[in-house]
DNA sequence: CTTGGAAAGTCAACATAGCTGACTTAAAAT
DNA sequence: ATTTTAAGTCAGCTATGTTGACTTTCCAAG
């Protein structure tokens, strides 16, 4: 079923994939992401925000005009749950949400100022920690960093993220 | 800090520094985390139990009769938050609770046979995508995605991820 | 044109899993 | 003997996920 600890097969450069290199994968995926979220976590606790929020500001600020539908679907999450949280942040006024134009159905949404200013604190602090990582790593190790990142989404969800990357929306 | 054998330090090899660069690793990193938890949680939904019972589980196996406290620092939650889980799990019967020889008011922790089978069906499914992202992206880029994520973590938590390496508990 | 379905968004109610604070019990350390 | 430590419990709060039921709007088939 699964090879615990005999001998490499099929050659040594497949020494990585050993169920123990695997499992050191797995475990310092679950440690980075709490350095990963720390930052931001630690500024949002003190206003009544949390990570659900840091995710809309994100993304509402990385597609502005985008609708509620195309965030949830980048979100993964149920529209209900995010129009909680969309609903506060409105009520804040950090985001501005807009009725289609074409379509009366959808609503777009925009980052206020204040929404803007929020956001560029939180992305500075993640930055500022991505970036430390980066340059202790190097170059190279970002570029396999980012490989296999890539290939443990799903299918799906890798296509919005190369959509994202581009520009689109 | 400095790359071995890459190119000289001049001021375009930086250009993984800018802010889109950055942004790009904060994405890719929020998008991997929801496939890396995807299997997990699918097989877990079904049983009642979370992602909270999961990590237990894992780290339980990892580190036999570990103490609560131990346990709970490498979780990073409170008491109350691991007591609510290792109760169910106690009761379920997939985790037993010794308390310690030496110190009576510690207990040690161990998986019975039932968890030892769940973490196996949970662990597997999560080496499966983590294989074929290893697979997928080579061995250089692994040894990359290792190096940044170690670099990611808050040092107190890259000391115990290292600590884990080396099986002690 | 009307009508019926689909799509977008909203409201209500519930579950999970974090959190803090206050407390008990037992054992170890001073 | 007193204080500290490890573990556990109870109560209550918050954030964020879920489903189900609903309204408004759009579009297309009859």
């Amino acid at each position: 079923m699964t090879d615990t600890g005999g001998p490499p097969a099929g050659g040594e450069n497949l020494l990585f994939l050993t169920d123990e290199q695997l499992r050191k994968g797995i475990e310092a995926m679950f440690f980075a992401y709490r350095g990963f979220t720390a930052d931001p976590d630690r500024i949002l606790s003190g206003m009544d925000y949390g990570r659900a929020h840091h995710r809309a500001l994100h993304f509402i600020n990385r597609m502005p005009g985008t609708t509620v539908n195309n965030l949830l679907n980048i979100l993964g999450v149920t529209k209900q749950s995010l129009n909680r949280v969309l609903r506060r942040l409105i009520a804040d006024g950090l985001v501005v949400s807009r009725v289609g134009r074409r379509d009366k159905r959808e609503r777009h949404l925009y980052l206020s100022e204040k929404g803007e200013a929020l956001e560029r604190e939180l992305s500075k602090a993640q930055r500022a920690r991505m970036r430390k990582a980066y340059r202790a790593a190097g170059p190279e190790a970002v570029a396999g960093f980012r490989q296999v990142l890539e290939a443990m989404m799903d299918d799906e969800i890798r296509h919005q993220y190369l959509s994202l990357r581009e520009g689109r929306s």
